[in-house]
DNA sequence: AAGTCGGGGAC
DNA sequence: GTCCCAGACTT
């Protein structure tokens, strides 16, 4: 009788294809700047930047920042503004300050000693259990598997698993069968940072969102049961998000003289202690011009006499988007900024002004006033 | 379980 | 436009 190459195997067996994945990951690993370290602080630095950004996005991000901040002490001692500043642009601006909250609590409280196990790196702030067990796997080695998004859709394939990825239960499943198949696979056991990296290096590359994954280029695609029954573009399955609202701002850059005002967010909100113009929402049948005046006189108690519009930038958050209506607005000499909205006011230069760090899209404004000024 | 928290690339 | 990205935290 003849029998299947895979008849040696329960269903649940995937020894052989983890074997080959790990094959294909040392084949086709890219060269990454945090693959080239074992250091604990790099590749703590790196996963957090990673939380739901690119790679290709954080490369240059991780490179100024460790060449700022080489090790732990000196992102301890960092001051907060240029820390925010080697992470303007980069998103999620709270991860820079869970990244220096922990950073101290290590050299002040742990001895400078960073945790030894995954257990003791989820105790620190901002550092779950997909960034815990990354770090342990990657940088010392401790046998336990990531669950991020690449792997999600990975297992949701090979596994044809058709419950919602989003949900804590479905995520708990996918991690004990990852735990079981590192611990009964020798090979991954002893590289658990290279079989965490191998799969979600696979869905990177080749096991990619959408209708069209590399499927003959997949080490896994023998026993894959998405491919099988050409079920790729259906798993793996999540709930549809909501739609996002949809708002108007309008914003003044405010001169006296040769200075322009800002004010710096406050540290617990959205863009938190980043550096701003003053402004804010449009009221429902507000006409921009209308809300810059309303809301500089409530922000900053100016009286808006004339406004010139320099233009519009529209910008996507995560749960909202925004139309930004942004005005050159001239205030008398004598006129003082009293804050109710923000932290701190401050006037600067316009040369000053790149020092701060910056939402991105206020600095999309600040480079519609450039080319303004250039223009006139 | 759902909402908050950025920004950008791919389609 | 939509979806996604080496997610964490709060409520």
């Amino acid at each position: 009788m003849p029998t299947p190459a895979h008849s040696s195997r329960s269903p649940t067996d995937h020894r052989p294809q983890t074997t080959s994945l790990l094959a294909w990951y040392r084949a086709h690993r890219r060269d990454l700047p945090w693959r080239r370290t074992r250091d604990p602080y790099r590749i703590w630095v790196s996963e957090i930047m990673l939380q739901q950004t690119r790679v290709d996005t954080v490369i240059p991000y991780y490179e100024r920042f460790l060449r700022a901040l080489p090790d732990l002490q000196a992102l301890a001692a960092a001051p907060e503004q240029a820390l925010l500043k080697l992470w303007e642009g980069l998103g999620y601006y709270r991860r820079a300050r869970h990244l220096q909250a922990a950073a101290k609590r290590i050299v002040h409280d742990l001895d400078g000693c960073v945790p030894a196990t995954a257990a003791g790196w989820r105790e620190l702030p901002g550092i779950g259990d997909y960034t815990a067990a990354a770090i342990a796997s990657i940088a010392q080695n401790e046998p336990v598997p990531v669950v991020d998004g690449n792997v999600l859709r990975v297992a949701a394939r090979v596994w044809g698993l058709t419950d919602d990825i989003a949900l804590p239960r479905t995520r708990e499943q996918i991690r004990t069968r990852l735990q079981a198949l590192m611990d009964n696979t020798p090979a991954a056991h002893a590289a658990p940072g290279d079989f965490n990296q191998a799969l979600m290096e696979l869905g990177a590359l080749v096991c990619i969102p959408g209708d069209s994954p590399r499927c003959a280029e997949c080490p896994l695609q023998p026993d894959c049961i998405a491919c099988r029954d050409d079920r790729t573009a259906e798993l793996p399955v999540k709930a549809r998000r909501r739609a996002v609202p949809h708002y108007h701002v309008a914003v003044g850059i405010v001169r006296r003289g040769n200075s322009i005002l800002v004010q710096k967010r406050p540290a617990a909100k959205m863009l938190g202690g980043l550096w701003e113009f003053p402004g804010g929402k449009l009221q429902s049948g507000e006409t921009p011009a209308a809300a810059l005046r309303r809301e500089l006189c409530e922000e900053i108690g100016l009286e808006v006499i004339d406004a010139e519009p320099l233009g519009i930038v529209a910008h996507a958050y995560s749960h909202f988007r925004v139309t930004i209506h942004a005005f050159l607005v001239i205030a008398p000499s004598r006129f003082r900024a009293r804050p109710t909205a923000a932290d701190e006011a401050r006037w600067v230069t316009p040369a000053a002004l790149p020092l701060l760090p910056m939402p991105a899209a206020t600095l999309r404004i600040l480079a519609l006033l450039e080319k303004n000024a250039l223009a006139r």
